[in-house]
Parts: structure tokens; C-alpha cells; sequence
DNA sequence: TTATTTATTAGCCATATAGCTATATAATGA
DNA sequence: TCATTATATAGCTATATGGCTAATAAATAA
């Protein structure tokens, strides 16, 4: 598993993006709007879910609309369970 | 579920250092010989873990002792599906 | 072409992170 | 007490991160 996920889902605005993804895609403006930080700084975490392969985005006229990558998303989970979840086979 | 958690699992030698201790307690020492970073750098992400409460450790004469603490873990994994697993009910 | 809207990129700052070496602490044994 | 072993802490460096404002780009509409 990439480590470039887990340091994009290491912080609480990408992971609250991701949330808002799963809804369905939104416009970049849309997203910023769930935030009280500055634009720049939404597309900044948008990038760096991007360059995760976590998102992808599309251009629609003057839009950028983004997406979940809802693969990458579900084999980041699936490789954490293989590695972490499970029996917790504890000796002593 | 705590940002400590997250950062803390977002190190790769950290979630090393968890995977092994999945097999059972370990010294510090022994932790410290499975890399090859210098024994205090190892030091300082065992303290992250500790910080994040995903291990705890006991004195036992000279050594130390590292366990996982699986609570945490689980939780964090519960919290992980909870929010970004199951069903990604895309719309369009 | 010019203006407007949407979004990214550049450039700056403050703080956090991860590595290192050197030093300190804690327990034990001679 | 002194030496040894195990581990942590201090203090440093280089790089990464996350925030901001200002500037740029891309599409559309007048």
C-alpha cells in the first residue's frame, strides 16, 4: 500500500473531504464551502488526495469536479484489516 | 476517534513496529534490532505510539517492555469502516 | 477583447517531523 | 561505589506540512 494514503488520510480536512465524496462528486467550490478555510488551501488538500490517487478530478466547463476513488479508498481498508485487524493473536 | 492516532499510524517504521508487537510484547531492544535506525530514533516513535495510547509499556528490571494496545487499534479500524467502508452509495 | 467566475500555482511563514549524535537516567551486578 | 547494560532525553539539522495572500490560468459571456 502506497504511503502517500496514508499520509493524505493522516489529516482530519482530507478525511472530512473524503466523507463529503462519498455523498457523491462535488465542484471544488463546493467542497471549500464545507470549510472555513481559505480557498487555496482546499485545493491544496485536493491535490495531495489527488496525487494519493484517492480522488480524481474532471474538468466540466469553468468546474473541476471531484470524485472518490472509491478503489484505492477500499484497498487502503482492506490492506489495514490484513494487517492490523484480525485475531490479535497476543502470546501472554 | 484521536488525530494522534491517525499520525501516529501514518509512519511506516511506526505501523512496523505495531506489526510486530501484533505478535506479541517486545523490549525496546528487541523492537530497536528489526531496523536500522539508531536506537533513540526508534526510541521517539515508540513514544508516539505511546503518546497515541496504541501501546503501553512496563518497566521490567533494566528492559522495557512494549505491548500493542488492540482496544485502540480495533477502535480505530471500527471507525475507519464505520466512516469510509461499506457501501459508497456514488451517486450519478 | 475585456470582464467575470472558478480554480490552481507561487511564494511566504510557522510549526511539526524524522533522522542523527551526545548525554542522561535507571537498574543491576561486581 | 563503580562499571555495565538498557533505554530515554536533549539538542541539532533538514525537510515536510498546512495555513495564508497574491498572482496566474482556463472557460465563458458580453
Amino acid at each position: 500500500m502506497n504511503e502517500s494514503v496514508f499520509k493524505a488520510m493522516s489529516d482530519g480536512t482530507r478525511r472530512k473531504i473524503i466523507e463529503l465524496l462519498k455523498e457523491g462528486p462535488k465542484t471544488a467550490g463546493e467542497i471549500v464551502n464545507h470549510f472555513s478555510h481559505a480557498q487555496p488551501t482546499i485545493s491544496r488538500h485536493l491535490n495531495v488526495l489527488k496525487n494519493a490517487n484517492l480522488v480524481v478530478d474532471q474538468r466540466e466547463g469553468t468546474y473541476i469536479i471531484y470524485r472518490l476513488n472509491t478503489t484505492i479508498l477500499q484497498e487502503w481498508l482492506a490492506w489495514l484489516l490484513e494487517h492490523f485487524g484480525g485475531d490479535n493473536d497476543e502470546k501472554e
